[in-house]
DNA sequence: CAAAGAGTAAAGAGACACGG
DNA sequence: CCGTGTCTCTTTACTCTTTG
């Protein structure tokens, strides 16, 4: 049972609205990419994670702060047996390791994911005895790029490789145990404990006026023009409804600049006016909760009235 | 000099039409 | 039938002017 989804974060929106909208540099690219590719690679466990019996709660995403530092989880796992942290990771290619140095295909050094690991684990583990929660913590770092090798690793029980998950999955299967009060009361603890701002929210310099305007398509990233009604991409032909395309737009928008109000014009300028100010005016009311009447009009998120 | 007032522009509501 | 566009009317905010 997913206690907390996976939904895309912010970090991850607002750099893809900025990817379609603007020239990033190089650096800037390769940082994105790379995010993405984690991002796909956590879905892809999800795709494990979806197996599991269905009295196991599993939370995704969790950000939480213990003494000044953060732990940043990309799942957790309740079962009635263990508490379980995995660190996933996309990687993909030879990688190798020498002396706890690890290195990529290119040969380039990159963190040793085991230290965050482990970091996490105990910060996690100081965090449940402070909440007075008995449970131990297992921490698991999780490789699902099914052609991801590495060489001369380390013999160390906390890394799963691709053609292990089948078989650590089935042991979970078979080791299941009911869930108690206890165990839900963590996961509920755990939710209000969640930060939903990440801290290490990292962007691009932007500013609007230099932002090309439009709808983007969700599919391939061009921008959307609309043809009897429908938006419709001029590069894959995918077609949605306009109003659908104004909710991503705004967003976007909020991602992007959340200081700015969100107004039928300040959409209608975004949106590059693709679609008419009374179709976003239609949605902005349909979606989101109207303030003040007349001229000074603006609309906030429903849960934030 | 400042408060009140007038004028103007912006924004939404509602009625109606049209077309896939 | 639903979603969208057009037109008109109402409400509201902003700005400029007037006046004590």
């Amino acid at each position: 049972m997913f206690t907390k989804h996976r939904n895309v974060s912010p970090e991850i929106g607002a750099w893809t609205s900025l990817h379609a909208r603007m020239d990033l540099s190089r650096e800037d690219r390769q940082y994105f990419m790379s995010m993405v590719k984690g991002f796909e690679g956590e879905k892809h466990f999800d795709e494990w994670l979806y197996r599991l019996p269905s009295d196991t709660l599993i939370l995704n995403d969790l950000i939480l702060e213990v003494n000044q530092q953060i732990i940043q989880c990309d799942s957790l796992v309740i079962t009635g047996k263990e508490v379980m942290l995995f660190e996933v990771k996309n990687y993909e290619g030879d990688f190798y390791v020498e002396d706890e140095c690890w290195f990529s295909t290119s040969g380039l050094e990159i963190r040793n994911p085991l230290h965050q690991l482990k970091r996490s684990e105990s910060l996690l583990a100081t965090l449940l005895q402070k909440e007075r929660f008995s449970f131990s913590v297992t921490a698991y770092l999780v490789f699902v790029h099914p052609e991801f090798v590495l060489l001369q690793a380390p013999r160390d029980v906390s890394i799963i490789f691709p053609g292990q998950l089948p078989r650590f999955f089935q042991r979970l299967k078979k080791e299941a145990k009911p869930l108690t009060q206890k165990h839900h009361q963590l996961a509920e603890r755990l939710l209000t404990l969640h930060m939903d701002e990440s801290p290490y929210h990292k962007l691009p310099a932007y500013s609007y006026n230099r932002l090309k305007k439009g709808i983007l398509c969700p599919s391939c990233f061009a921008f959307f023009q609309l043809h009897h009604q429908r938006l419709v991409c001029p590069t894959c032909s995918y077609r949605i409804q306009a109003s659908t395309g104004v909710i991503e737009s705004v967003k976007e928008f909020q991602w992007l600049f959340p200081e700015k109000k969100i107004t039928t014009p300040h959409i209608h300028d975004w949106v590059g006016g693709t679609v008419s100010k009374k179709v976003i005016r239609t949605c902005l009311k349909k979606h989101f909760f109207m303030l003040s009447q007349g001229r000074g009009v603006h609309y906030v998120a429903r849960n934030e009235k």
